[in-house]
DNA sequence: CTCCAAATTGCATCCGAATGCAATACTGCC
DNA sequence: GGCAGTATTGCATTCGGATGCAATTTGGAG
């Protein structure tokens, strides 16, 4: 064997410090490299070697270091996923779902949680000095920012938004075509006036949905449409609702809310300080599909975002990336899932 | 000035790797240790120096690498935050702030989401891996857990619950207080029989809650109580209420749930499947204060938790402990807030 | 029992920034 | 102009694990 040297010898502050893989070659009286090796996944190790390393490590209490390892790899396995206040919390599951696809594949997730959609700045300098290995973004990056990104190699998928200066990587559920669905479905049924709720300006998803919305209602050879602006929040639902009926001096003959919540708080408000029936004096419809869409109160007639499918794809796409960082930026969306609710008159679907 | 030389000459493949201190310094013309105490706080530096150092780093793109930082101060400057799917979800604002106040004091957050509240092995292992500063926590861990995370020296703050074995640091919403107030109340108003719908069997959260409205409904010599059990959902909501009425063979004068979604599910189960009047017939309380609860179909009479207060606390006391760990473990429960709502006949409060 | 190829193991070095200490450069003051 | 005292700066080393390469061991075939 090697020279046994005593225990305490260049290690007399054990007590404070964790131990090191320093110290557990020295127990198990190998070297350094062995105790690395055996903890990593294709090395080359002797069963004996393995178990006695593996005791060893057990008895100091050891755990390699992933900060150590992270800077000799020039891998954290880290990434970065951005979100923002207002945007995506009615998703809660969004980030628990990216989060678990990610830890499942050996991948940590620093989080960074923005006011507003806008604030990005900082934490694109986070990003970069933790050297994550990938980013997943709810949130717009600049043109600098992204530049900015590349520039250190590090991949983006974007996550229900994109960039138009920028070749990158997204995924999303399409919002114009689920607009298309709900706008066509509420003319059909003979609506003529419409409201249009809006969410916070700075949030695409909120930009897109409006844009589908009025596009494809001016397809269809509506005029009478009036929009007004809310944060994607009940209050603003409910104050938006007044609003709108206010400017027109009447209610039109449908809503369409840039989200589900907003939608609700239009449905509360026509009922409770404008007494009307919902859907038998105005239809009001959101999107999203999120969960108080569904409560019995409400049903509301929406498109549902395909959350499960999303994540796994956002996820894959990401890690795909990281692997393979030749791979070229690729755009995938995912149409969202018509539900006909009970809070707007439709035509009946034909079976 | 020194001697000026090329740019190409020690770093050819410039165009792949990242700037380090040492690309900065030579080209400043300084030493590495300069370029580092540049980008230090407290470090000496001349003006003159810094300014030529910043430039040389401006026009390389550098940054500190945290992951280099990290392993030689021994400080990565992140700390987990564990939260489980069930438990927190319908508040993703608490995760949102404590995001937001961790990142205001220049400390990052590493994410992790279980699948269950009691899914915790892995969770710890990577935290330590990752030499967490701090772990703030939505999920127990096992006392074994525990001990492994103190040994590390690692302080743990819990959020809404705590350990029995170990003196731990804990921030949380009274839960018994706030049974205690809508079993007094409802009982005050005249209600005798009674339903409690808790939560997933391996929350904590659920079980005080049921246990402080037990204990109360005892205390208050109410005997006909009936317990069923769900998983904090709509969707068991709805199930739990009409269990219990199948296992009474009648509804209750009032339903305690476990938390305001379950609540709200009550409500439309006995809205819609049994023609109850709410709270004409039957009142139902939950307990959270989340955004649906203040819905106008529902607007439930139930405690609101301080989130605000709760999770500035929470950062706080761990950041606190990071700073300096001999300070002693401490406990602060926060009494929730009473809203009367509407989904509950209680005798008005007197003013 | 030999000899060669394959599998193990150790050595030395590297990743990128922080820091104690010593050397050097300023500052103000007489 | 000279000197003590302070502020800057550089040098050398350190943090903890990964890895190319060479040395050594093991295994198998003949």
């Amino acid at each position: 064997m090697n020279k046994p040297q005593k225990a305490t010898d260049k290690v007399p502050k054990a007590g404070k410090k964790r131990a090191t893989s320093y110290d557990v070659a020295e127990l198990a009286g190998v070297s350094q490299s062995a105790v690395s090796r055996v903890f990593q996944d294709g090395a080359s190790a002797s069963k004996a070697m393995r178990e006695r390393v593996i005791a060893a490590a057990d008895k100091l209490g050891y755990r390699p270091n992933a900060i150590a390892r992270g800077l000799i790899t020039r891998r954290s396995n880290m990434v970065a996923v951005v979100i923002s206040k207002l945007t995506n919390l009615y998703y809660p599951e969004v980030l628990v779902q990216l989060t678990q696809r990610f830890s499942e594949r050996g991948v940590r997730v620093l989080l960074f949680a923005l006011e507003r959609e806008s604030d990005t700045a900082l934490v694109v300098e986070q990003m970069l000095q933790y050297r994550v290995d990938g980013v997943l973004t709810a949130a717009m990056f600049t043109p600098e920012q992204l530049e900015t990104i590349e520039h250190a190699h590090i991949p983006v998928v974007f996550y229900n938004r994109t960039s138009k200066e920028h070749l990158v990587s997204s995924v999303r559920c399409d919002q114009e075509e689920g607009e298309r669905w709900l706008v066509d479905e509420l003319v059909n049924a003979g609506h003529k006036s419409f409201g249009v709720v809006e969410g916070p300006a700075d949030s695409v998803v909120s930009i897109e949905r409006k844009m589908g919305a009025l596009n494809e209602l001016e397809q269809m050879g509506i005029t009478d449409v009036t929009t007004v602006s809310g944060d994607f929040g009940y209050e603003t639902g409910r104050a938006c609702f007044a609003e709108l009926v206010e400017k027109r001096g009447s209610p039109p003959d449908a809503v369409i809310a840039a989200n589900d919540v907003m939608a609700i708080g239009c449905i509360d408000e026509a009922r409770e300080a404008f007494g009307l029936a919902v859907p038998g004096d105005i239809s009001i419809v959101g999107f999203d599909g999120v969960g108080p869409a569904r409560y019995a109160a409400y049903e509301v007639t929406t498109v549902r975002q395909p959350v499960q499918r999303m994540t796994e794809s956002a996820a894959s796409m990401l890690l795909e990336r990281i692997e393979n960082p030749e791979l070229s930026p690729e755009k995938r969306a995912f149409s969202g899932i018509p539900i006909r609710g009970g809070s707007a008159r439709l035509v009946p679907a034909d079976e």
